[in-house]
RNA sequence: GAAUUGCAACAGAU
């Protein structure tokens, strides 16, 4: 059994999700009882090919059999809530963790968090944030990152730089993904001059910026009309060796079109091609 | 001596 599930974590995380369903039922075929484990490794997977909505389902089969959840299954469950819209139910079920005894852990807080912030529920995201550090729960970049990006998401700018400030003064380091939905934020705002003097910032603190960063600034470039910069940008990023994918392609390819140099956009649009992309 | 079978965060177009 710990062969089958090691396997079906593999193949999920492959991007094989029909065979990662067909290993589950495989492991009843061999006569095998999929423990929690396995749940988790089919949650888990499903949930990061966008069928979260499964969840539900596979939760209720777990409690029918009677498995007791522990932490990480929690977590997974939780996660998957989160995901298909039921966050409700996933802050439930948090409360149910520390009934049954199992204390949520920062991941589990992360979650909900960052469940709630995705849907603009930010104040009680905060209220979250802040009960979990009064049970002297140790917040990581991951859980700072994701208030970031929803206070950004929404315009409460303000707010998102003091997430920052906050997580800095604690002796954390933002990593890029902080950073970038911090300029993600300041593009959404239009603000983009501040994007750029953060995205100095970010070099400054040894930050290394990825394809992220910089489909980002090309994306607040286009939207200020600054065609010519996010062309510079475009290439900046080719020379620091990211290889564009399809959504930095989409953001470059639009931006010349809206600048109408459709010429340019097109002769773009020929070289994604001719690197194997696939229009979407 | 240790050793991960499972858990959370970022970008585009429509």
């Amino acid at each position: 059994l710990t062969l089958l599930n090691t396997y079906m974590d593999c193949v999920f995380k492959a991007g094989e999700t029909e065979k990662g369903r067909s290993l589950f039922e495989e492991i009843k075929a061999r006569g095998f009882i999929p423990d929690v484990r396995s749940y988790s490794i089919l949650i888990h997977g499903l949930v990061k090919a966008g069928f979260a909505r499964e969840t539900y389902e596979l939760f209720y089969m777990m409690k029918e059999q009677g498995f007791v959840l522990d932490t990480r299954a929690y977590n997974t469950v939780i996660d998957g809530f989160c995901k298909s819209g039921k966050v409700n139910k996933a802050y439930q079920l948090l409360e149910e963790m520390k009934v049954k005894g199992q204390e949520p852990t920062v991941v589990t807080y992360g979650s909900v968090i960052d469940g709630l912030a995705k849907i603009d529920r930010l104040d009680e995201a905060y209220m979250l944030f802040e009960e979990a550090k009064s049970k002297g729960i140790e917040l990581n970049v991951v859980v700072y990152s994701s208030l970031v990006d929803g206070f950004g998401k929404v315009g409460r700018i303000d707010e998102a730089y003091l997430i920052m400030e906050e997580l800095m003064q604690k002796g954390l380091t933002p990593n890029v993904y902080t950073w970038n939905c911090l300029l993600d934020a300041l593009v959404k705002a239009e603000e983009i001059n501040e994007a750029l003097v953060c995205f100095n910032s970010m070099k400054d603190l040894n930050c290394t910026p990825n394809a992220v960063t910089y489909s980002i600034l090309i994306n607040g470039l286009c939207r200020v009309r600054k065609f010519n910069k996010a062309f510079v940008f475009w290439q900046e990023m080719q020379k620091l060796g990211f290889k564009p994918n399809t959504i930095t392609y989409t953001t470059m390819i639009s931006g010349l079109a809206k600048a109408g140099q459709i010429f340019e956009a097109s002769g773009l649009f020929e070289r994604f091609k001719a690197n194997g992309g696939m229009p979407d």
